[in-house]
DNA sequence: TCATATATGTGAAAAGGTTCACAAGAATAT
DNA sequence: ATATTCTTGTGAACCTTTTCACATATATGA
């Protein structure tokens, strides 16, 4: 268990250095240096090596990172080296989507349970998978042993859902409604907001935006 | 034109702003505290006033910000004050869902040109729009007037079709596929990226992880 | 009119995150 | 063997962002 405090845009980054290694393996270098990869995802080689440093010592002075070696164990550190159980809630635009997107299983994230309270989509089959009653919610959650939700509900019924969610004792939250959701404070809860990236993008025209840091 | 160099994070908390402001409109406030509007956002008051401080004086002491007022600079330094014409490459499962979404244009984000290179789908009629050849990109994002680009396409064609985009003068483009585009530093990039939050979860639940400092 | 309560706006302090710079380790060439 | 080159790992310096704390301004009630 990680005991140091590790901050949000370290473990991001991690995401990155994991894509990077991965299409490195792909292209079959042996090693990688700071540079190389800081290069690839657009970061300094100090801010790479400082990253790392804080789960471990995984280079060799001289030569840089073994890319196979180092992908695993961020994989590992990033605990998508394992399989969690998914279940996703609104099966619409965005959560169809979602379910038809094989690279989240590919990562570890299956989507093994679907809810919906449209009775024309109740017991249909969705890419395999019947969809469920968000009436049994509670009851289904707990015997599916789902880890992760995510929603992909309409804003005005999120909340709602959500306290269902955390009464059926999951622990960590994807919403994609536009929304801020109260959750107990044990709760890992992110929002995934495309509203937001487009306004950024509008108001850097706008004002011709130089940021003090970049992204 | 602002001069003065604003975070990310402070522009991100406008938008967080703007939305709480849309909805304190609709439930009548007249005017609202920066704690109040702090609590609905999960930000501390003192955030909240030094983040709206960098663009003017928008409050008065003892009273708080005038809701509708507060609004209306906020959606006009974000510059969702007007129409953006938006363009979406790749109307596949997210692009779909993409194109559906009602609020994207309510916020002032048009998507009126719609490209793919799948001979089934270029020609027929997506929500409204006929879907164009890919092979015209170009010329066509010039005639239409486009001023933002949505990539919705595979990872393995992101950066040529976006090498396009670029030649085209679009100088805002937000990429859904998990690659990290090349650009030049003229043009603002955006990543809307999934996985990473997945991933943030992941690490989150396996080391139970408390942030150094809140999202 | 005055007292009290409320809440902004903002310098200054504190906390956090990034970059620098270099010692040290490892590979490679001579 | 030794020199040279390369590149990591990391304290310290630097820069950015957040939080604190309070002077200041307004509203409200007596
Ligand atoms: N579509 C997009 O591109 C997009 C983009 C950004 C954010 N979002 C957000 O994602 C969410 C879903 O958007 P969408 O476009 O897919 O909407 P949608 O209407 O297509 O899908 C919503 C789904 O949720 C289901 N649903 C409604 N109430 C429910 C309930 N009480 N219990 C269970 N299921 C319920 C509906 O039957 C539907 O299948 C919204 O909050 C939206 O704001 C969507
Ligand atoms: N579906 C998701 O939930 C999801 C989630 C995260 C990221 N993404 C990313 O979004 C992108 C699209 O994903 P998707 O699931 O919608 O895939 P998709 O295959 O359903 O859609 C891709 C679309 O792009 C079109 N396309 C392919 N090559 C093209 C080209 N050269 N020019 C123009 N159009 C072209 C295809 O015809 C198709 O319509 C991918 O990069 C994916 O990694 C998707």
């Amino acid at each position: 268990m990680t005991r140091k405090r590790i901050s949000e845009s370290t473990i991001h980054r991690l995401s990155l250095y994991y894509r990077a290694l991965s299409l490195l393996e792909k292209e079959n270098y042996e090693t990688v240096s700071s540079k190389e990869l800081a290069k690839r995802e657009k970061l300094t080689p100090a801010q790479v090596r400082k990253d790392l440093s804080f789960f471990g010592t995984f280079g060799t002075r001289g030569l840089g990172y073994p890319v196979r070696e180092l992908k695993h164990q961020i994989s590992s550190i990033l605990g998508i080296d394992r399989v969690w159980r998914v279940a996703l809630v609104g099966v619409g635009n965005i959560g169809s989507a979602l379910v038809s997107y094989k690279e989240f299983a590919k990562q570890g994230f299956q989507i093994v349970k679907l809810f919906d309270n449209d009775q024309r989509k109740i017991g249909s089959n969705h890419k395999g998978i019947v969809i469920s009653d968000i009436a049994n919610l509670e009851t289904e959650l707990r015997e599916a042993n789902i880890e992760i939700v995510v929603l992909a509900v309409p804003a005005t019924v999120a909340q709602y859902i959500t306290d269902d969610v955390v009464r059926a004792g999951i622990k960590a939250i994807l919403n994609f409604a536009p929304v801020n959701l109260k959750v107990p404070p044990d709760i890992y809860l992110r929002h995934e907001n495309m509203s937001m990236e487009l306004e950024y993008l509008s108001f850097a025209l706008v004002n011709n935006h130089v940021p003090k840091r970049n992204s």
